[in-house]
DNA sequence: CTGGTTTGACGAATAATTTCGTATAATTCC
DNA sequence: GGAATTATACGAAATTATTCGTCAAACCAG
């Protein structure tokens, strides 16, 4: 019996999503040799895959231009977001704070790093959005 | 030409997992009834999976009694770890802090929450971990 | 002990993923 | 313009993942 096709880019569509994020609009060759740089991985290969997601709808192709230029459908945030959900329901019994505290624990953040995390936690303590400080005196 | 084998557990072993770090171990039929009570799934489905599991090391299966009982390998944190780390070095470019604000923003925290990541943040912030509040004046 | 029920092992079918080879089309450069 | 190079399309092969059906083994009630 089958498997209900997944919404979410598999292993190898993330790789080369991440490079075009990265990069912006690319052409095969410019994913396939940033790609191949890092992991042994033939021309053939990324192209199919590009092919295949622009079937999907996760690229699209600029043929007007002749080496064809691809880029990404979704913006990476939404791309992320539907990736964290998925993570977050599936192995955190839906609890983001959950997932936050695993990630902080084992990932070290920079200080700055930290710092905006609790901009962002403030302005979720007052609803309303108004801006204000983090509270912590960073004098 | 093959897939490079991957040590992280499948969407369909994740769902496996799920029951049994919440019931503990656990006989098929438990965990099969845990299963099909959300999603149309048929006893020998869970069996097999179970079996390739036990094949792999992520179950351990106790012949000792009848029913017999399977349960997971490693603790959950572990499993959680390698699923963070993986999503965050192949999805946010290995920023654990982008991963947390976007987890953050797109999930609400209840506001218990929140106030144990700040003390989580803050505990990184002297690295000795000495004891220490939030910072926050709480007043 | 025996028939019936529950468990477990095994293999098959289907789909998705990953990987290229090769053939065709387009471009470029003497 | 034609050869050489570069791009693209197509399809096939290997592997994994997912889902059950079926049959044998173990267990239980009478």
């Amino acid at each position: 019996m089958p498997r209900p096709p997944s919404t979410l880019p598999t292993t190898s569509e993330l790789e080369i999503l991440r490079v075009i994020w990265q990069r912006g609009p690319s052409t095969v060759r410019e994913v396939y040799r940033t790609l191949a740089a890092e992991r042994e991985m033939g021309y053939s290969t990324v192209l199919k895959f590009m092919q295949i997601m622009t079937e999907k709808g996760s690229l699209i192709r600029d043929e007007s231009v002749r080496p064809q230029v691809y880029r990404a459908t979704r913006p990476r945030r939404d791309t992320q977001r539907f990736l964290v959900r998925d993570l977050i329901s599936r192995v955190f019994g839906g609890s983001s704070a959950s997932l936050v505290m695993q990630a902080l624990a084992d990932q070290k953040a920079t200080p700055d790093e930290r710092r905006r995390i609790r901009d962002l936690l403030d302005s979720l303590d007052d609803k309303g959005g108004r801006a204000q400080g983090s509270g912590r005196v960073t004098r």
